[in-house]
RNA sequence: GCGGAAGUGGCGAAAUUGGUAGACGCGCUGGAUUUAGGUUCCAGUAUCUUACGAUGUGAGAGUUCAAGUCUCUCCUUCCGCACCA
């Protein structure tokens, strides 16, 4: 054993000894109970970033923990491998988003092998591989046999320089993000699954998620947005058509004083080939991406269309606007407008001078309504409306349902905010949607023997357009004699990212999507781990896609995730300076030089290049906009692996943000040179049997902090999940038994016991230092073989107890009493104590207030 | 705008069920070892105060014997918003 501790040897030698022994290939077995940890597979974009190694860190703790406990463990690792990025850097380099991929991919398996993450490489996928969109398209054509999928005109951002579809992300400030010209919305041909169909059950069930943290299903749950609510429809004063709107609030019917309609709707059309004013705000409309948070925050503007519609109970006339914050996505892209009761309504009336009728009074009676102000959005009490008068909100919503239902003019209808998924997009890098089209314009799915519709790989990049696009042969095919054409719109990457988890089971099996066995003996991901940043879109598509897999018999379960852990991002401190323009230069932390005062504080900061002084601009997350990306590979050749997961499992819990922090990085790097000084010292202190008759009560004390630390470190990773304090109970352990004697034979003993608990419940962790320690104290081979220590109930007992005296809810005194000792004694003892009778004294004690073992309350007065 | 979080020493954080606020680590201060620097080790370190003690968990109110924790109002920061992944 070496006297000092050498990571950079060490690691490369254990990583060998993974590879050589395939340590973490696993197969099926039913004698063992099995344990799917899943962390979220990343986008091959060149080189691991902090936020990779934090989230794999984590998946690799839980996976590595349940092994100790006997489980049989499968940690997958793959490529999420289609996306925009590629085609961005092959038009930057000219050359292939293949290529650069399948290179990106080399570069960062080697680096996650360099992290000493378990594992079974034998079962890594990329998605971009034809053997893996081959089933993602043959599900596609299922759904649309069985009717799930159809196509319709959706609005996409439009860039009339680069004649292209943009990305949000591709439109900055309202323009191409390459040729700068104003973007417009365009109406294009795309297909849909119905998710929708399922809008239901996907809220249903996430109250079988017992696991998942709260937020996330509260976030999914308001993202489904059901809503029980009416349509009604509205007839034109001009010529009888009548059109369709949805409210949740029926209750606040008779205010409603105008209707509002998007400038996409079938009215606004109309009306714009008549009145050029209003021709030109239906344009204007079309010039905002299509992001819902700029729909949401830009000005709201309408225009009159002239035109009425018809009250259906009051028989008044109302006037119809077209307002851009209205969405033809939404529902029937129209809306009632009640501006007392709503405050979009109201501040669009307020505006353009539009009646503001009170119908919704408080309960409360001396709750004054200023509407002047804003509406007045609470349920209330009705008035000004006639019969309905002086119901209160459910009377009012059943009764004017009812009414409207009677007469024919609408109905109660459930609503969800989530529409159905466009999976559509105009790029070249993803799976080819497997459509067909015919020359009569008619359309069908693409039979198996056409599947994979292969993407090719070996294509030059030379402008924006897809080269699928742009090469007229590649569309062309031929089906039972009669020639068609492939559909050129590849599919959202999120389709790769929604079943990946259960390929993972089977990634090889050619003989369908997932091989059934495999399937059900590893589904349900027992733990995903990922970025918060997905804590809708892709969990809810991969839900969604779980319960397609199992309404075509290939899975049983329900729910795909039993239990989620998000992690927080990495953040690291951001410096700039000024350049002539006002602009701000970012400047790489790792470039900076700082000087603090006696309290540590950042006085000064400085460029090491030029000695120029920097402004901080406090703590960012990881990025390259703002160059304090820290780059893992420099920090794990300078300092190591072990030392690297363990900074960050200990520096903050998984869920928060973690900070960057060279120093405390070092102080990872300090603990584990103790812990192995620790080792080598019991270790050259020898063997020595446990005889737990013979030990003093000093050492009785030691061992029983060492299994209260047993049981609260496997508390706080199992159930917790709080690493972080986990690594500080163990410190706190190490501290107390490096400063024990080890002199006699029981002093030596219990370091025996100690160090191999210690090495196995840092294995998760830091597993080349266990690895290493392990064979060095001579348990074995492998670490990976051993079991997690068990806790000694006897040891935990305790023969005396803190009692904390306050007098008043304030602390006075501290007494430490016989565990067994009774409320009177306690009593006894506080009251003889001098600090608790200087408070008490001349007082009247009203009232003591006592917690077994734990707290003692006099309340005097 | 809507939805979801977070705010505790100089810094990262801990306090799990309403019961000792600041465990553990970083930094800093002093000391020992060392030719020196680094390493390592020892002691100290919320604020004010000589002490006794008082104050202290974003701000303000409330409930309670007792509030970082529960309730209400407000402020600030971060994440998501359907074509970034």
């Amino acid at each position: 054993m070496q006297e000092q501790y050498n990571p950079r040897d060490i690691e490369q030698k254990v990583q060998t000894y993974w590879e050589e022994n395939k340590s973490f290939k696993v197969v099926e077995d039913e004698n063992k109970e099995k344990y799917y940890c899943l962390s979220m597979f990343p986008y091959p974009s060149g080189r691991l970033h902090m936020g990779h190694v934090r989230n794999y860190t984590i998946g690799d703790v839980v996976s590595r923990y349940h092994r100790l406990q006997g489980k049989n463990v499968m940690q997958p690792m793959g490529w999420d491998a289609f996306g925009l990025p590629a085609e961005n850097a092959a038009i930057k380099n000219n050359t292939a988003p293949a290529k650069w991929t399948y290179e990106n991919i080399a570069y960062m398996r080697n680096q996650l092998k360099q992290l000493g993450f378990g594992y079974d490489w034998d079962r890594e996928i990329a998605t971009c591989h034809p053997e893996y969109y081959k089933w993602e398209q043959w599900f596609f054509t299922k759904l649309y046999e069985k009717g799930l999928v159809y196509k319709k005109m959706s609005t996409v951002n439009w860039d009339p320089v680069d004649q292209t579809v943009l990305a949000n992300e591709q439109v900055i400030d309202g323009r191409g993000w390459r040729s700068g010209a104003l973007v417009e919305q365009k109406e294009i041909p795309q297909w849909f699954i119905k998710i929708t169909d399922y809008a239901q059950e996907l809220l249903d069930d996430l109250d079988k998620l017992e696991h998942w943290p709260e937020q996330v299903k509260t976030m999914q749950r308001n993202w489904i947005g059901r809503s029980e609510g009416v349509e009604i429809d509205f007839k034109r004063a001009d010529n009888g058509e009548s059109f369709t709107v949805y409210t949740t609030r029926p209750d606040t019917f008779m205010g409603v004083t105008y209707v509002a309609v998007a400038a996409g709707h079938p009215i606004a059309q109309e009306v714009a080939k008549r009145s050029d004013a209003v021709a030109r705000f239906v344009d204007e409309c079309k010039n905002t991406k299509v992001a819902e948070a700029d729909m949401a925050t830009m000005e709201k503007k309408g225009i009159a269309t002239g035109l009425h519609a018809i009250h259906p109970l009051t028989g008044k006339e109302v006037p119809i606007w077209i307002a851009n914050f209205v969405l033809m996505d939404y529902g029937s892209g129209a809306v009632m407008a009640v501006p007392a009761h709503d405050q979009r309504d109201f501040e669009f009336a307020t505006a353009y001078g539009l009646e503001i009728k009170q119908v919704i009074k408080p309960t409360d009676e001396s709750i004054e309504v200023d509407l002047n102000d804003a509406a007045f959005t609470d349920k209330g009490v009705l008035t000004n409306s006639g019969q309905f008068d002086g119901l209160a909100f459910q009377e009012a919503f059943d009764a004017i349902a009812n009414k409207l239902e009677a007469l024919g003019a609408g109905k109660r209808k459930v609503n969800f905010r989530l529409r159905d998924w466009g999976v559509s997009r105009q790029r070249y890098w993803g799976s080819p949607i497997p459509m067909l089209s015919k020359e009569d314009g008619g359309e069908l799915a693409a039979p198996m023997e056409m599947l994979p519709v292969r993407l090719p790989e070996d294509v030059v990049m030379n402008g924006v357009t897809s080269p699928i696009k742009a090469d007229p042969e590649w569309a062309k095919a031929t089906l039972n004699g009669e020639s068609v054409f492939h559909e050129t719109d590849t599919f959202d990457t999120f389709m790769e990212s929604s079943w990946y988890y259960a390929r993972y089971c089977s990634p090889r099996y050619d003989e369908g999507m997932l091989e059934p066995g495999a399937a059900n003996y590893w589904l349900p991901v027992n733990q995903y781990i990922g970025g918060i940043e997905h804590a809708i879109l892709h969990l809810l598509y991969a839900r969604f896609f779980h319960k397609l897999l199992r309404d075509f018999g290939l899975v049983t379960s329900d729910e795909p995730f039993e239990r989620l852990l998000c992690q927080g991002m990495v953040l690291a401190e951001t410096f700039y300076r000024k350049d002539e323009k006002g602009g701000d230069i970012w400047i790489s932390p790792t470039d900076v030089a700082t000087e603090t005062d006696e309290k540590g504080r950042i006085t000064k900061a400085w460029h090491k290049d030029d000695g120029q002084p920097v402004l901080s601009a406090g703590m960012a997350k990881m990025s390259k906009s703002k160059n304090n990306g820290i780059d893992p590979q420099v920090v794990i050749d300078q300092y190591g692996a072990d030392t690297v997961r363990l900074f960050m499992m200990f520096t903050a819990p998984p869920e928060q943000t973690l900070e960057w922090s060279d120093s405390g990085v070092e102080g990872a790097l300090r603990f584990l040179k103790r812990i192995w000084k620790y080792a080598v010292d019991v270790n050259t202190a020898g063997q020595a049997t446990l005889n737990i008759d013979a030990l003093s009560a000093d050492q009785k004390a030691l061992r029983r902090e060492l299994h209260k630390t047993i049981a609260k470190v496997t508390d706080d990773v199992e159930r917790r999940q709080t690493f972080n304090t986990a690594i500080a109970a163990i410190m706190e352990l190490s501290n107390k038994l490096i400063k024990a004697p080890l002199e006699s034979e029981q002093d030596i003993a219990l370091a025996n016991e100690a160090v191999e608990a210690l090495v196995v419940m840092l294995a998760p962790i830091t597993p080349h230092l266990s690895h290493e320690l392990w064979i060095a104290i001579g348990n074995g081979s492998d670490v990976l073989e051993a079991t997690w220590p068990v806790v000694d109930s006897a040891a935990l007992v305790e023969d005396e107890k803190l009692i904390v005296v306050q007098v008043n809810g304030k602390l006075r005194a501290k007494l430490t009493v016989a565990a067994d000792a009774s409320q009177e004694q306690v009593e006894a003892l506080a009251f003889a104590d001098e600090h608790v009778v200087k408070f008490t004294e001349g007082k009247t004690v009203r009232k003591v207030i006592y917690v077994p073992g734990k707290l003692l309350n006099v309340v005097v007065g």
